[in-house]
DNA sequence: GGACGGTGAAACTTCAGGTTGCCTC
DNA sequence: GAAGTTTCACCGTCC
């Protein structure tokens, strides 16, 4: 209610507004009870714009382009970058009068606003709801304002009750902003700045690399040097225990002034690894992946459980309760060609190697053209998400490809640069040949595979007309233009065949 | 007497985001 | 911790 009355209030005065919750699906239930309160404001193109910013609208885009016509948008990762542009800019223009938000927002793009108003200034972390960081609140509030049009802002917090009220003028308000922490001690940050520092030839020994390290933030704020060194000590140790560097010269010290001048090389899978700017632990489980896939029969879950129980695509997508028994199954189902291997059941460690299952059966499902609404309801996975998933492991998979190469397993390359395709485009492997053209996805792809042409020659060989009755006259001429026919000069007539299934039907 | 449906209380679930990695000419 | 969802006991109604 009182949400309602600060967002009318600020369209009463002409003016726009930033609401920051705590939940995508706070965002969005916030933008759906605004919308329905306004009465006069139809932005009809705009929201169709959004609704098909995917081949086909999911319920996000639908409940966003609901939102979307009274000038009220939700903003959050679950959204394509395409949805977010449109949002952001229309919010320039001013067209879009209030977004609802998640942090994304104050994070990176640029959007100030008259007001910016904080509902949530508690979120959900280890020891159940918690206040956020003085620094965030900071980065929200500093949303309201814009220098060209306003010469101030408000920035609202809204207390759920009178006591806290009292809380959040304390703590925020009157508080001073949190310590920075360098994040550099953070292992695999560390793992990799060592191997690359190495691999460019930055620093040769271990002294240089304590040197170089003494002089960082990290050191700045830690003063420990010894327990810095230490660190750097254990990962250069498992680094070349993982055959990324060698060490030569003084092995056995023979005076104490040696201790730290033996030499480091890496190896020219090493300098691939920081190349590919991956965690080196990373690199090294992929290898053992990757010898043991070698020799035994692997399938497409293999390598994509492989990718999916790494590191760098942390957060998995998170196992819900009711969704356990059939995890379980699948797992059972896929045993003999899992490359990650299980930890015990009563490892800590079990519930991630859960989670890695559900998300390389999401990968399963996507490249087996499933579309984004059947993976949303699933998985409940959003589209935008979907997106930064499918990025990582293409990276990921490309990484497999090159250390592939190094260890020269030839046979390993074609199933790796398959899939790689394949989670590119959330196709089966009968589609490959099409997508080679140019303005050829899924989606047409299909189109055209259902309808016979399944390949080059088979678009070679198709009639014109046809090919126009499927994808469209311009497609078919810039599809037809790419196997050397060019049919631009020529009129063509749109005449839909009977029988054959056209885009638009699709 | 039993199938069915409606109701509400209790129990159970779930919960932000992300930078740049690479290259295929 | 709070909001949303599912489960379940309980009750009344109808056949």
């Amino acid at each position: 209610m009182t949400l309602i009355k600060l967002i009318s209030d600020t369209l009463a005065m002409g003016k726009q507004a930033l609401v920051f919750v705590n939940t995508k699906r706070g965002a969005e239930k916030a933008a759906e009870e605004l919308a329905h309160s306004i009465r006069n404001v139809q932005l009809t193109e705009l929201s169709a714009e959004i609704l098909h910013a995917l081949s086909k609208p999911t319920k996000q885009c639908e409940r966003l382009a609901r939102t979307i016509e009274k000038g009220i948008a939700f903003h959050h990762a679950g959204l394509v970058q395409k949805q977010r542009e449109l949002i952001e800019d229309n919010f320039r223009t001013g067209d879009i009068k209030i977004i609802c938000a998640t942090p994304t927002l104050a994070m990176g793009v640029d959007l100030p606003a008259f007001r910016s108003i904080l509902k949530d200034l508690k979120r959900y972390g280890h020891r159940g709801l918690e206040y956020i960081p003085v620094l965030e609140y900071m980065q929200m509030a500093g949303r309201a304002g814009r220098p060209k049009f306003d010469s101030y802002g408000e920035a609202i917090c809204i207390a759920t009750s009178e006591a806290q009220k009292d809380e959040l003028i304390e703590r925020y308000l009157k508080g001073d902003p949190e310590d920075i922490f360098s994040k550099l001690a953070v292992e695999p940050v560390l793992r990799m700045y060592v191997l690359s520092l190495l691999a460019a030839g930055f620093v040769r020994t271990k002294k240089q690399l304590f040197d170089f390290f003494s002089k960082t933030f990290f050191a700045h704020q830690f003063e420990d040097l010894g327990k810095i060194n230490a660190l750097i000590e254990k990962i250069l140790q498992l680094l070349e225990e993982w055959e990324f560097i060698t060490s030569s010269g003084s092995q056995d010290f023979t005076s104490a002034l040696d201790l730290g001048n033996e030499h480091y090389k890496t190896s020219l899978m090493g300098k691939r690894v920081a190349e590919l700017y991956i965690d080196p632990l990373t690199a090294h489980e992929f290898v053992l992946c990757l010898q043991k896939a070698a020799s035994m029969k692997t399938t497409d879950f293999s390598f994509l459980q492989m990718v999916s129980s790494s590191l760098e695509m942390r957060p998995q997508l998170k196992m819900r309760v009711k969704e356990s028994e059939e995890i379980q199954q699948e797992l059972m189902k896929n045993e003999e060609f899992l490359l990650a291997g299980e930890p015990s059941l009563y490892d800590y460690e079990y519930d991630s190697f859960l989670d890695s299952i559900k998300t390389t059966l999401f990968f399963s499902e996507w490249i087996d053209e499933k579309d984004e609404e059947y993976l949303l309801e699933r998985f409940n996975i959003r589209p935008g998400e979907i997106r930064v998933k499918l990025d990582i492991a293409d990276w990921l998979l490309y990484t497999s490809e090159e250390l592939v190469k190094i260890l020269n397993f030839k046979p390993l390359i074609k199933d790796l640069s398959k899939l790689r395709i394949r989670i590119q485009n959330g196709v089966k492997e009968e589609l490959i040949p099409l997508l080679k053209f140019e303005q050829v996805g899924r989606v047409r792809a299909r189109i055209l595979f259902r309808n016979g042409i399944k390949d080059v020659a088979d678009v070679k060989k198709a009639d014109f007309s046809t090919m126009v009755s499927l994808l469209g006259k311009n497609v078919a001429i810039i599809v037809k233009k790419q196997v050397g026919q060019d049919f631009a000069k020529i009129e063509v007539k749109e005449n839909k065949r009977k029988g054959q299934i056209s885009l638009r039907d699709y």
